[in-house]
RNA sequence: GCGUCGGUACUCAAGUGGUCAACGAGGGCAGACUGUAAAUCUGCUGACUUCGGUCUUCGGAAGUUCGAAUCUUCCCCGGCGCA
């Protein structure tokens, strides 16, 4: 077994749930936030500071990796974790998301969550006409024009999962299609029938692979659909019930032993939502689901959608907001977000998030942080991200505490109240 | 003193008779960012505005012209050269 999930208590009437979830690598506490290292590195951050800002675990990506530095270094290197000294657990993302962002969603100003009173949100996605995209699907794979050099790439299913044995986190996904929810039914229902066909076909080869190499890597299953119940359903039914021959024993039986199915490990929750049905989604997925694997909501992680996916059974979030916004001003607070960047902060010698106990909000004010991002010092972006993802994994932890505890609702409520009021 | 080059918005800096409230960059003021093409991107940056426009600007003053940041004259300021 390469993980074992394990449940402590669930939320009274309501499917959270806090648990464990152990890796070769060390346990998880789920809830929990994933800190993205897409590149094999958390942008400004070295793994200790990672650690120190109460990260648990880190996912990197696929795509990028392959392109750079190429995943036969990182294997030869020993592995991601190794080969950037993170010694907690890992994932990977499979590059579907790729398919996404430089596919359908490439020059245009629609991102992971879109509002449905967006105006974009009406504009039909593949009738308007925009750059030419660097990723285009066909039904055995996506070919990408890498968006370093121009070089043209096939990812398929198979070559996903063995990019991703090389790279050899602890907790892989399937190769899916990400749609936008602006997508009509028939392309939704389209892409949902190739994104399970590449979920078998993930399934298969990361048996074989795993067989071959005997490596602990636990496979997660990517459910999508869209913003339709029907489908959303349908997608998690048919991949908690999606199973291949499991490994081989490495010693020949006698030929009674019954053949090992095995299915995925977990589930990842795709998909780009509109901002007003991600609950709904997540709810109508997470009932389908088997309550005993661990899901992942993927690309998620705004403070009240973190209580909306805990809320409604979501284990593990991973999300580059917190990081990203981090590098361009933008820091968490309890009383919401603030810009350092405006002009209100730059005599403000008060820390950044009261009470806070992060590296930066313990040492530094405002003020410095202010001026760190006015004079573009690299340290503005370290000190800003240790604030941020130490915001949001505690944020987590209390949330995780309070389902604990039997405080979930209470605790909720109280956050969310001061949260929404304005500094 | 003579000659010469220059003086443009917060700064630097284009423009050398109408298409100029004036290119561009920086700065400033805001906004965005959800499985990272992102330490990135977008908007605004003379005043007023019922958003149709209106008014005041390109060192100062006076001219030429239908029309001047742009041409002329004088003045002020700065650089350089010669005395």
């Amino acid at each position: 077994m390469s993980i074992r999930f394990t449940i402590e208590k669930k939320l009274d009437g309501a499917l959270g749930r806090a648990g464990t979830l152990e890796t070769s690598h060390g346990v998880i506490h789920t809830p929990s936030f994933v800190v993205v290292g897409t590149k094999a590195s958390v942008k400004a951050l070295t793994p200790e500071q990672v650690r120190e800002a109460g990260t648990q675990v880190v996912l990197a990506n696929t795509y990028h990796l392959y392109l750079q530095p190429g995943d036969e270094i990182i294997r030869d290197a020993g592995g991601l974790g190794d080969f950037m000294k993170w010694s907690g657990p890992t994932m990977t993302d499979s590059g579907g998301f790729q398919v996404f962002s430089l596919g359908a969603a490439y020059g245009k100003d629609i991102s992971k969550v879109v509002s449905i009173t967006d105006p974009n949100f009406l504009i039909p996605e593949r009738s308007s006409s925009g750059e030419d995209p660097l990723a285009k699907i066909g039904n055995d794979g996506v070919s990408f024009k890498s968006h370093l050099d121009g070089s043209l790439h096939y990812i398929t299913p198979e070559k996903s999962i063995e990019i991703q044995h090389n790279l050899g986190a602890d907790i892989i996904f399937a190769f899916d299609e990400c749609t936008s929810p602006q997508e009509d039914d028939r392309y939704q229902r389209e892409a949902l029938d190739r994104t399970h066909a590449w979920a078998k076909r993930s399934l298969e080869h990361h048996q074989k692979l795993k067989a071959d190499n005997q490596k602990q890597i636990a496979l997660f299953g990517i459910v999508q659909g869209g913003r339709s119940e029907e489908l959303r359903k349908k997608s998690a039914q048919i991949l908690r019930d999606m199973t291949v021959d499991g490994p081989v024993p490495l010693e020949a039986g006698n030929g009674t032993l019954p053949s090992l199915r095995t299915g995925f490990d977990g589930f990842g929750i795709g998909g780009s939502f509109a901002k007003e049905d991600m609950s709904t989604a997540v709810k109508w997925v997470n009932e389908v689901l088997p309550e005993d694997k661990p899901r992942h909501l993927l690309g998620i992680g705004e403070p009240e959608d973190l209580f909306m996916g805990v809320e409604n059974g979501v284990d593990l979030f991973d999300c580059v907001g917190p990081t990203r916004i981090a590098r361009n001003g933008t820091l968490f607070t309890k009383k919401g977000k603030i810009n350092l960047l405006n002009a209100q902060f730059v005599n403000d010698f008060t820390s950044i998030d009261e009470g806070c106990e992060c590296y930066s909000c313990i040492n530094y004010t405002r003020a410095y942080l202010s001026h760190l991002f006015r004079a573009k010092e690299m340290e503005a972006g370290t000190l800003a991200t240790i604030h941020n993802i130490y915001f949001i994994n505690k944020l987590v932890a209390d949330m995780r505490a309070s389902i604990l505890d039997g405080t979930f609702f209470e605790f909720k409520e109280k956050f969310l109240k001061e949260y929404n009021v304005k500094n």
